[in-house]
This record gives C-alpha cells, structure tokens and sequence, in this order.
DNA sequence: AAATATTTTTAAGCTTGTCTAAAAATATTG
DNA sequence: CAATATTTTTAGACAAGCTTAAAAATATTT
C-alpha cells in the first residue's frame, strides 16, 4: 500500500508526463508539490525500488505500468469526487479541489466504483477534465482556447485550462461558467483582448490571458 | 490541526470514557488501537502538552474541553459518513465502518455540513448509533436489550451493541436488521436462548449472546 | 574548450509515530 | 506487610518524510 506522499508524487508525474513527452525532471516535480529537491531526489529513489517509476539520476523519471495505473486511479477518483460534491452537495467549482485532493486517497476500489455508479458515470468534472473510466481511458472531445475561436462565432464554454481558485473566481464573477455560450464580437489588436457577448446578452471584454485559459466548443 | 494518529486516539479516549466515568488508563487505549502502551503513552504526553487531554502518569486521562468537542466532531463525521455510504451509494452495514474511519479525518467543515444537509440531518447511523449535531450533542432514545424483552412482547430492532464484522453478518444472514420486528415467543432456562418470530414470520432461537447485543424499542 | 551557471544528488539532521526491552510505580495476594 | 503480579513509563532504536548546506554532475556561455 502506498502512503498519501507517494500517491501524490506518482499523480504529480503523471500529470506533468501530460505535457512535456520526455522525463520528467526533479526540479518541476519540486516546483509542483512545494517542496525540496532533495526530498524529491528521496522519494524518486524509493518509488523505483518499489517499480513505480523508472529513474534515471541526473536524467529524469517517469511512471512505469503499474505507477500509470495508480496515477490514473487517483485522477479518477479525485476528479469523481469534485463532481459529487458540485452535484449532489452544491458546492461551486473554485471550492472543491482542496477537498478532493483528501478524497482522493480513501481506500477503497468498491467505494469508487459505487460512487461513480451513484454519480451516473460522469464523464467530465466540474472543471471540464476528463474522468478516467474503470480501466484508466480518458475521453476526448474536440475543443479550442476561446482566443482560437474566429469573430463573429459561437462557443460553449467546456472546460478551462487554469485551475487556480483566482481564476475560477474571476471566471465566477463575470459568469463565465461550464455551459454558458459565448460569441465573439470584436478582437482587440492592441492588446489582443476579446469583446464577447454571453448568453445572456451580457456584453464584457477579457483579456488574453483569460481567453487563453477557457476551453469553448462548437 | 491533528494528525490522523492524534485524532484516532481523542476518539479512542472518548468512547472508552463513556464506558468507565473514571479516567481511561494506558492500556486499555493500547489494546483498542492494537498498539504498544509504551506508544500510547509517547502520544498522551505530547497530546496533553497541546491541552487537548488531561493526563495524571500512572493515573489515566481524559478529554480536555478542547478535546471532547474534537472527539464528538469525529464521531459525526464517521457516522454521517457511514449513513452515506448506506443510504446512497448501497452498501451494508457490515462494510462501511472501515470506510468511514478514513472519511472521518477528512478536513473541511463545510463539507459535514453540506453533507448532513444532503442526507437530511439524520439522527441515527446504521448501526442504530446516535450522530451529535453540530454543537455535539447526541439524541438518546428510549431501547432495551432483546434480552430484556418479556416473552409475548413484541420489539423493532434500532440498534446493535456489538459492531463486528462477524456479528453484523450473523444478523444479515438471519435477517435481524434495522427497522424488523420481533416478538419473544419463547424463554429457554437452560442455556437462556430465546426463540422469537420476526415480522415476516419466520421463527427462530438465538443465543444469550445475540440477544444482548441486539436493541430495541417497544 | 574553459569558465560559469544550473540542476541534481548526497550528507546530516529533525519530527512523527512506531517498536522492544528494561526500569519504575502501583495493585494484589498470601 | 512483604512478596508477587500487573501496569505504566523510560530508554533506545527505526522508518518515513521532510529540511538545509555542500558536493557532484550536467548545461550554457564566452
Ligand atoms: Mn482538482
Ligand atoms: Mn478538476
Ligand atoms: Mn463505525
Ligand atoms: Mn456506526
């Protein structure tokens, strides 16, 4: 059985394995659980007695089958959770992360698999990420940064690209949320900002760097 | 905050408080979280240097003020957990004790809430056990042992004493759950089994020991 | 290619929570 | 009430997971 710590190092490998494709490297993996390199150079060397994760010193590191599978395990159970509790508990988006990155490490294969039945095996949570089914597959669907998304278009948003609780809250607050349909009403050379009009007839400009960070479909 | 480790043993000394009135003393504490004594008294004296106990050497311990309020915290959440566990996502009361002593270390406030208010506030847990509200304060109701039941009279099972595993799925298997009815047909002096009829009529004889931990009202 | 900068690992040490064995305190019994 | 039994504490050790500081390896500049 693996502790919370190792649990969390091989989900933060995963993750970071998601956007680079080569090995992943001690320093990032510091960065991304703040915490000490040396502590990571630690645990990266007891994950790969235990064959969790294949370590090269001074290259790199990264998950072997069955780390993959436990990573994978915890995305789903984290991402699960944060449905339910948006769901059936009522809780906003910018509210759940914190609580799942708890949930996320009860023990218990049945408890996941009644949950997800319970939940009506959900395929994306509360922040447009995909839910691993049973075996670990992602869905995918066709989606573009609303700073990709032409003038004169519509887009629904679908998920965003920035988790921190600033941006959801901003996002909140100007009722940019999952669902909400958006059309592009004018781009903004200067300063490459976006003047959008919601569904509700809402009229607001973003910036880059928000537009940037919301995912919108077709 | 507490550990884990520090909370299991605020919720160990509370329950066995309840059992003696006199102070709780190392090794009972000990054998109820199957560890050394030497161990527990490690943990008592830092819990006590914290105020969270007040621990006499070689005398015993019980809560502090501070400690019984995060004492009675655990014991709902464990128990609103396992209502959950029951209630929505079908599990039987045999096999959700495990599962909730994970959830109950769970932090957030606002997640008890919200979950008590998604479940209704319920009063009782599965096992018949009272849930404290929020101040901690626990309903009591009026329930007598099964053995306690004069012959001819009728009772509805609301609660156990006993919460092994083996206990629980001796009753699943003779269907003496929550909510059933009993009438004691029968009073068998020699060895002081019982043979009673359940609502669905089927009969049966149970042991001395069944029929203590069994509870019910009239 | 040598000098410099960055990244990674090693070394040493701390806290938490556990253990076993031995010593000390308390309780029980003849 | 002294001997014995039981309970509790102390002592010493260990693993996990973290820290900082120093050393070693690798990458980048000049
Ligand atoms: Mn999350
Ligand atoms: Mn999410
Ligand atoms: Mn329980
Ligand atoms: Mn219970």
């Amino acid at each position: 059985m693996l502790s919370q710590a190792e649990e969390n190092y091989l989900k933060c490998i995963f993750t970071l394995s998601e956007k680079t494709e080569k090995l992943v490297n001690t320093n990032s993996i510091a960065r991304a659980l703040d915490t000490s390199a040396a502590s990571v150079t630690d645990m990266l060397k007891r994950l790969s007695k235990r064959e969790y994760i294949e370590y090269r010193p001074y290259k790199g590191v990264k998950l072997s089958e069955q780390g993959d599978v436990i990573a994978r395990k915890l995305i789903r159970k984290h991402r699960l959770w944060e449905f339910f509790l948006c769901e059936k508990l009522g809780f906003s988006w910018d509210e759940v992360h914190d609580i799942a990155e708890q949930l996320e490490h009860i023990q218990s294969d049945d408890l996941v698999e009644r949950l997800a039945d319970f939940l009506d095996h959900p395929k994306f949570d509360p922040h447009g990420d995909p839910i691993p089914d049973k075996e670990g597959r992602f869905s995918v669907r066709k989606q573009i940064a609303l700073v990709d998304l032409p003038v004169g278009k519509k887009g629904i948003i679908i998920g965003v690209r920035e988790h921190s609780n600033d941006f959801l809250k901003y996002l909140n607050q100007h009722r940019l949320t999952i669902g909400v349909t958006i059309k592009v009403l004018e781009y903004f050379e200067y300063d490459q900002s976006l003047k959008i009009r919601l569904g509700s007839g809402t009229e607001t400009v973003i910036s880059q760097k928000v537009a940037n960070n919301i995912f919108v479909k077709n």
